[in-house]
DNA sequence: CATGACTAAATGCATATGCATGAAATAGTC
DNA sequence: GACTATTTCATGCATATGCATTTAGTCATG
């Protein structure tokens, strides 16, 4: 455990830094360009979206973004705010609650995606074949992260970085 | 300009981003959990100990490192809080100035090294042979970062991710 | 050498984040 | 059922970040 990373290994993390960096910034400036709100609201959107009955729990949404516990609260603060999400009361659990996606959440999910995946498609989709995005999807897999199946992905249709 | 990404691509985007995100925590904490401060002091102190007589511009520090200006005035304010490098007068450019490198400075970026790249051992080095870790490069790469080249990465033999 | 355009760096202010803790409910145990 | 531990969520506080602006110095031009 105590051996020094071969200069390969270097140059990979670096690139993993750095690109992951720059086009993430890249995404999201366009996305700001386009007056949207931050990706972290567009996950949050998504998983909901994609629940049962649009609704979660916190504690739900924070396993599937993998962001702290205050993080989420805030989050949601911030979309029901807006008037993309609202509280809701839990009958089986009264610390908890539900956060429940409204139709305005939907629309701008939606809306976004559209921005989102044009961007997507800037930034990486039109650099790398599919079969270079295939072997890509490979190699960071390697690096330990369940990311589930591209399959998966696949049937969604929609992206989210978890960050 | 507005087709779709294909799911490949959106698969790969979705990795690249939960992978740094996961790999970038975990290194992130084993350094804190080591007693030291985050990695951009580290990427500072590694271009400072690496310029000429151990001394900057901020600006060039700024372009180095990709990060806002506002942002590299207030690391050189902790740097130099810290005495890991003081601010020195600019002669030929009163408006600016040159950060110069202490002793202290040059002693905590070869200790955090040491932390660092067993962390980029742990979390990279030993989940990639040296090929598939060549073959991640080239991939990223394509992605449109200027990362330099690899032997470059290897006359340095430090490693300094860029946020 | 006056003036207007530009560059280097710092900073005020609003917002965001991390950390630790608090409050409220539940679950487990005796 | 009383007691403790655990889970869920919110929040106070310190620090960090982003943005816009300020201050000071340089440069180009007439």
């Amino acid at each position: 455990m105590k051996r020094k990373p071969s200069t390969e290994a270097t140059a990979a993390w670096i690139r993993l830094m750095r690109v992951q960096s720059r086009v993430l910034d890249a995404v999201e400036q366009d996305l700001k360009k386009a007056g949207f709100p931050p990706l972290a609201w567009y996950d949050a959107l998504l998983e909901l979206s994609r629940a049962p009955h649009g609704e979660m729990r916190p504690v739900e949404l924070e396993k599937q973004m993998l962001i702290p516990q205050y993080s989420t609260s805030r989050l949601i603060d911030r979309l029901v705010d807006e008037g993309l999400a609202v509280r809701r009361e839990c009958k089986m659990d009264k610390r908890g609650q539900f956060v429940e996606i409204t139709e305005a959440g939907r629309e701008l999910q939606k809306k976004m995606w559209a921005a989102y995946s044009a961007a997507i498609e800037k930034y990486v989709g039109s650099k790398l074949s599919d079969a270079d995005a295939l072997k890509l999807c490979g190699l960071l897999d390697r690096l330990g992260c369940s990311c589930g199946d591209v399959k998966a992905a696949a049937a969604a249709k929609e992206g989210a970085p978890a960050r």
